[in-house]
DNA sequence: GTGAAAGCGCTAACAA
DNA sequence: TTGTTAGCGCTTTCAC
């Protein structure tokens, strides 16, 4: 029964002509006359055969392959990346080995060193937390790694991005308009350098640029889930803050109905900005106001940037910063 | 600069013994002397070899990487199965190639091509709009194929999922229960056969055992997505409808907005009940009533059902039914 | 316990 | 325009 044997050496034999030329018309090589191409097309079709990506690889130094490091692919910000970025692969015909890293370092290294073993011809990184070893890993890789909706302040691969200074900046600024004075920043690991380095810089700017003193009482680092938002929200209160800059929207979300449980009101008694405008942000009730990234984009821009590089191609800008916007929902006043 | 080209051959070189030994030492062969094995070792450590993933599953006729097909990961149901399908894939030495099909069956017939000429050692598939074409696929198929959250009622490869039927006639029991006598079921496309022959079916059980007329106009076939759910809510209650049983949880959560937005209170005025209980089940609010999946469970049960399938083992239960649950949350009464 | 050698199915010079 | 022939880097008999 399992067949998968017929080889493009049995359609050499069957059109009557060399395994070369039916590897030309395989890959639309234009040096093949139209009658020899039609027979063997026709033969290709009476066979069934399907050519071996495998062999071809190996042949060719160039499987078609690119690999994909997530956090979570159950994480809504990072999914959006992941879905423009398998649909760009898909036109250009790539296909996407996906690989979760929790973020973790360690399996981030692992998993670059096994996309690589599969020859994979290049790799999109999302993940903020990097280290030594794994910066060791990604200057040692044979193929190109593109950045995706993440940052990693020490070493500079290519990187598609929004300006995530500006745009937390952005959002403390309204907060300050509306009267805060006591505006919380929440975020994730601070370890990872997108929080640390970016969205903590935009709120300190904010605050200085409007004369307001930081407290580092004021940032908190927590786990980015949704537990951990909702159980934060009592202390926040007690705390007499009246307003926060979340970097991610479960976060944001569980702080949201945490305070909303304890009959804290958002807006009126806090108001609340996210920083990802996923699909959650639009369903919770207040809907959160947030900043508005292209998500779907920047993993279809990292991807195009990828064939291009992949392609040997010229590419001006390596480091590409998308437009992001504001916009204010029921979170806030 | 670039290197990359540190073979076995190289390695058996500078080692003094033959490739076949040095695969040997790779493969965990026992037949190798511990000296020997040593000296391999410290070789493969000197030059940083990497064994090349794709001469291997030229040679071995084995790839140990899988496809999963996936309508879209965006998606918080298909996600949550997919990071279970990842992490025990993971855990058995595979890698995924992730497809998004959009349910899609022209696309899914593509990517189930071009996953097999990619000689993955198997595949998961997750979708329910199945058509000739593409069934022909599946048993054309020269690699085992197991389905994940998915159903086909023409064809039977092996599977996990829960009883649908069952689950949501549990729901339309106690939305009877509750009182409610025209109950509305809600779903995506009816040309899948998970709502069409599953849910549905659940659905008119329920009805008939509490003596209720199954009544057609309370059978709503739509997009299943969030702003479907919002624009359906008005007319929902314009019909006299009380209640719902919804097969998607963006839907749900879409209907449950749409209903507090004008003024229409759940549970008081109308009750509803999802289906898959992902994360925005309880983000919401009012929480949604739900079917409480294993989502998680379901993909990783598939992907360790997939590798013993793979791996020639004896498999006694082909057609995986894990259990389910019910939670009242605030949605109904 | 180890080596020699024949492929795995294809691509890519190089000839013709 | 087409064919011949080396490989690509590894696994896997089959000898020894």
């Amino acid at each position: 029964m399992e067949k998968q044997n017929v080889t493009i050496y049995d359609v050499a034999r069957e059109s009557g002509v060399s395994m070369a030329t039916v590897s030309r018309v395989l890959n639309g090589n234009s040096n093949v006359r139209q009658a020899t191409k039609d027979k063997v097309l026709a033969v290709i079709n009476e066979l069934d055969y399907r050519p071996n990506a495998v062999a071809r690889g190996l042949a060719s130094k160039k499987t078609t392959t690119v690999g994909v490091i997530i956090p979570d692919v159950t994480d809504g910000y990072f999914s959006s990346l992941a879905r423009g970025i398998d649909d760009i692969a898909t036109m250009y015909k790539y296909n996407i080995i996906l690989a979760n890293s929790d973020d973790n370092p360690e399996k981030e290294a692992t998993v670059l060193n096994t996309l690589q073993s599969k020859q994979v011809d290049g790799i999109i990184f999302m993940g903020n937390e990097i280290n030594n070893k794994l910066r060791a890993e990604f200057k040692r890789s044979s193929c190109p790694i593109v950045m995706a909706g993440s940052v990693d302040t020490s070493y500079t691969s290519p990187s598609v991005n929004i300006n995530y200074v500006d745009a937390v900046k952005d959002e403390t600024n309204r907060l300050i308009e509306h009267g805060n004075n006591k505006i919380a920043f929440i975020s994730g690991s601070l370890r990872q350098a997108i929080n640390k380095d970016y969205r903590l810089k935009g709120y300190k700017e904010s605050l200085k640029d409007n004369g307001v003193d930081f407290d580092d009482k004021l940032v908190f680092e927590t786990e980015g889930t949704y537990d951990a938002g909702y159980n934060l929200a009592e202390s926040l209160w007690k705390q007499k803050i009246t307003a926060a800059v979340v970097t991610n929207d479960e976060l944001a979300a569980g702080i949201l109905n945490g305070m909303t449980d304890r009959n804290i009101s958002v807006p009126e008694d806090f108001e609340l900005f996210t920083s990802n405008n996923t699909k959650i942000a639009k369903m919770v009730r207040p809907q959160l106001s947030s900043i508005t990234q292209p998500l779907y984009d920047i993993g279809a821009v990292a991807m195009r940037l990828l064939t291009k590089i992949m392609n040997k191609e010229k590419v001006d800008d390596r480091n590409v910063i998308l437009g992001y916007g504001i916009v204010e929902r029921k979170s806030t006043r």
